[in-house]
DNA sequence: TAGGTTATCTACCGTTTGGTAGATAGCGCT
DNA sequence: AGCGCTATCTACCAAACGGTAGATAACCTA
């Protein structure tokens, strides 16, 4: 049997995985402020010192779940897609993206109201949202290149009305995000 | 002359507005959750202690905040209009509101600071926020009714896109916030 | 099985912060 | 002038929280 684990000792890869997933989780239900050190910690069965063993500071660690939730995004949803620069394939890839936010509505949240505390510029995270703007308006824009005649305020305004439309979701559970997106995209890309 | 202040009394209503405005300013500027107490109350020559005789705590205080500074925009982007339900009062209001914000920008960035924190129903502005975007958007849909095929489904679009919009220009300021919204508006009210 | 590496723990610290209790003093009224 | 109301102050509290220091024990290797 396992030898009565009033400790348990994890190697260094497998422990970190462990905690950025119950991170996530709880970030997910609570929000980052919601959430202690030793909340975080408690989740994992172990204690503040042990966990900021594995990362030095909160901030540390919230940066890490964002980083590995970006990167299991993106793999998900565009992995598999040929980057194919047309109308379809731009649609497509929002459309993918909507659905899964759609599943997800506690993560989402979580991003919201993490985008909105970093956009003080002393904020932990916030070279990594503006960063993530950035790259994924140029990847929109890029999708919009060869067939639309505005690019770029294409690409703001489709942004603008997600984030928006999201933002509006999630204050008020009545709307429906996955009809009003729909209506919007035939219209948007129908020109 | 003034008797060497020590101790600046002032009736009620007076102090508050001083109150009020000083929290306004110190709010926009760094944030709610930026500013404590104490600073709230340094900034009107008064102590925490002093400060929570008129509001009994932080949460009533930014509550206050909030309420006044609503008031305030409201009369004076809408009080002049008549409320004429037709296509060209609605964007007359909505460009006010655009031209107003734009020119106030740490103040938008305060409101969209709390009302992301806010989706925590937990929060003390939660049930605040959540009425302001019920309310605003009947009253757009008011405006629409008359004329448009669909006017529920355009208000959750066009407040979508607002609020969007306003969030990826704190972001990133290289948005050109005013053209981004003409274009927009060309688009919607054409129907 | 001995020994070292290091993941984890216990105990503690210092600061910040929202809020309270009771004293004090400015203003209006008679 | 005196008195009461209340706006304001001084002093204090308690708890939360992020982080550190040094002890301890689990696993790996020789």
């Amino acid at each position: 049997m396992t030898p009565a684990p009033g400790r348990r000792r994890l190697p260094l890869a497998e422990r970190r995985e462990e905690i950025l997933q119950a991170a996530t989780e709880l970030i997910a239900a609570s929000g980052f402020k919601g959430v202690t050190l030793e909340a975080f910690a408690a989740a994992c069965g172990m204690t503040k010192a042990g966990l900021l063993h594995h990362f030095h500071s909160r901030e540390e660690l919230l940066i890490a779940v964002l980083e590995r939730r970006d990167t299991l995004d993106l793999t998900s949803v565009v992995g598999t897609l040929e980057p194919a620069p047309d109308a379809a394939t731009a649609r497509a890839v929002m459309s993918g993206f909507v659905r899964r936010n759609l599943a997800q509505r506690s993560l989402v949240q979580l991003y919201t109201v993490l985008s909105a505390e970093a956009l003080d510029p002393a904020h932990p995270a916030h070279a990594y949202f503006r960063t993530r703007l950035r790259e994924g308006r140029a990847m929109l824009e890029r999708y919009l290149l060869a067939w639309h005649p505005h690019p770029g305020a294409a690409a703001v305004d489709l942004l603008a009305f997600l984030d928006g439309l999201q933002l509006n979701w999630l204050r008020d559970d009545g709307i429906d995000f996955l009809a009003q997106w729909e209506a919007f995209a035939d219209r948007f890309f129908a020109a």
